[in-house]
DNA sequence: CTTTAATCGAGACGGTACGTCGCGTCTTATT
DNA sequence: AATAAGACGCGACGTACCGTCTCGATTAAAG
């Protein structure tokens, strides 16, 4: 039977996060290990394996928890909680957001933990079902809200799968953060966002 | 000092490729070890370390040796060894080349070694850029040729990037491999074509 | 400050003997672990904690419990409670109760708890000193007794230490039990009896 | 299957023995933990559980290679090794021995661990077998032979069991050191002997 | 065609981390 | 206030692999 969770230890909880994070950012993911994270956190090592499964899950939530502090100190942000600005203009609203997930995937701070998450995630494809669903989904999903309401304003065809669409965004910025094949800046943002609206032929 | 390779037993290696491929199917990348590769291959432990540096440069070179010999087998085809066919219709040609991919990357006899060495790719930044370099760009590359062609040929903008524009090919077939964020199918692969080809909006 | 007795539970008190006797009995005293007579008994880690100071001591209470219980059941017999028979003939009545002492130490039912406490007790000279005094040497006095009384009817020689006289005849049984070294039987006791009686030594 | 035992490392094992004896001197033997024993003797734990099932194994290896280094130091004493000796006198013969056994079990050096594997045995019948067989039967039989010779001698009567009355004189010394029911010293020693031989009853 | 030196299969070694068990303490809700 | 329940910090368990290190026994190049 599952532990009484109303009688989990907060503080425990956050020492965890905290140790878990910083572990990854200090040493790396695969030298963070779960005696290393209860150690630094001041905590027994049943006490992670009471409530988590694997260093990968402790990791999740960490990076969860994590998120939500940042949201919440940053207070009534647009940012993807808001989902993606909508002045009319689509290629720049376009800009705009991907230029801004530039910089949070170059942000350092986030950098370590979502490395990890991803590595862990195409390496372990039931974790994956979590990450992608729980992290990366929410986010994917604005952009083909932006996309429908650019249909219904007669920006982009009618005929066009926004989830289609999207990936032609996303992906090329996805794949160089994982796997560095090419420079990822603002200005690979712009031309993509040129080029999947209007297309590489000659018009 | 670095060991003599004239002296190198051929038949250790073979059975070194052939076990590492063999574990990482059967129980996965991270449950297999270095002494379970060694005790299936009949070798000893001693002989991997002395010829490789971890079990992710194992399981390289074995994939590349199994593409080698794949590659042998299928005798002279265009594959991606020849390049991306050129029938002067980019169009089709893209097509052809990412429905080839699409199945390559569904082939359940590359799926595992594959994903293993992406992952470890992803969490390792010393690793990926091998892999990378090794594996990825030059086949990225043909892509990036192919559209200099058809630039030159006046069916792509001649002010376009070819890299960037390799990607919103590629990224998005990448992407969905790696973390499962939709199907990927010939469909998929026809969409993205078509959408990058003559861009989202109305024309 | 200690605990108040008079609001103890009764009935966790004899559950947790009976917990502790079962156990000992089923998976030995080793693997007797004080959460397991927790969870036998239905009643909290501290209950036990809060009463006795280790498990050692909860199976000395239920072995002292145990043999009350039955001294009740057995009514009024001459046991060890009411002392050595004194029939006149010495040489018979330390045979009598040298015997029974052998088959109680043969009877299962003791065996399993009085072998985990003499094991405690020899590797725990804090606790052997308990538990020497509380169960060993009042029966041992006994022995002393018989002995003085058969001195003053002149069957034993007035200069004879009856303390060392004593051992002669019971140190060898606990020896057998205790290490094994040799059958414990009836014949045992009966040449045990005479030989120290009359000596090995030509008469 | 068992490891290669002429690939063994002398010098862990005896660094084995060494902290073994060390430990349980220091901290007695329940808090002597495996993984002391081989940080105290810089082995890996491996290395302890691949040559000795359980601590209590270790211990007894260790005890019976110090006794046979003191023996080997010692040269050619008369000691156990040899035998009982057989001056013809078997009153003082005996008493020479048993006083030699007394301060034996007074030894400090000795006391620990032989306390520690005699606790183990009581608890433990499947290693109280070894531990008498090896340790115990050995220099027990050797009183059994030096009561033979008294037989042949005369000087003990013929229909005497000889295991019976080497008990009559040992077991007494075993009870009073393993639970302490009474002073241990030379006294008590000669007060066994002369009872022993020439019994407790008047003459 | 030997000699000889490097590679080989094998596996013991000092370590680190695993995931589990039990300790004794503590907290919470119930009786 | 004592109780049943059980989370907690802690420490040890016995196991799995790590990467290094000997060992003979091939084995292929150089003498």
């Amino acid at each position: 039977m599952p532990p009484d969770s109303t009688r989990r230890s907060e503080k425990s909880r956050r020492a965890i996060y905290a140790a878990a994070l910083t572990l990854v950012a200090e040493v790396g993911y695969p030298k963070t290990t779960i005696e290393a994270i209860a150690a630094r956190a001041g905590v027994g090592k049943q006490t992670i394996y009471r409530w988590w499964s694997s260093k990968a899950e402790v990791l999740m939530e960490a990076f969860v928890d994590l998120g939500a502090q940042a949201a919440e100190a940053a207070g009534g942000d647009w940012a993807e909680t808001d989902g993606i600005p909508d002045t009319g203009d689509l290629e720049a609203d376009l800009k705009t957001v991907l230029r801004a997930t530039v910089d949070e995937l170059n942000d350092p701070r986030y950098e370590a933990p979502a490395r990890a998450l991803a590595a862990e995630g195409v390496g372990n494809p039931a974790f994956a079902k979590e990450f992608v669903a729980t992290l990366l989904l929410p986010s994917l999903e604005l952009y083909v809200r932006r996309l429908r309401t650019a249909q219904d304003a007669g920006q982009v065809r009618a005929d066009v799968d926004p989830y289609i669409a999207r990936d032609l965004f996303v992906s090329p910025l996805a794949q160089r953060w994982l796997q560095g094949t090419g420079p990822l800046d603002h200005a690979f943002a712009d031309k993509l966002v040129e080029y999947a609206l209007y297309g590489i032929a000659p018009r």
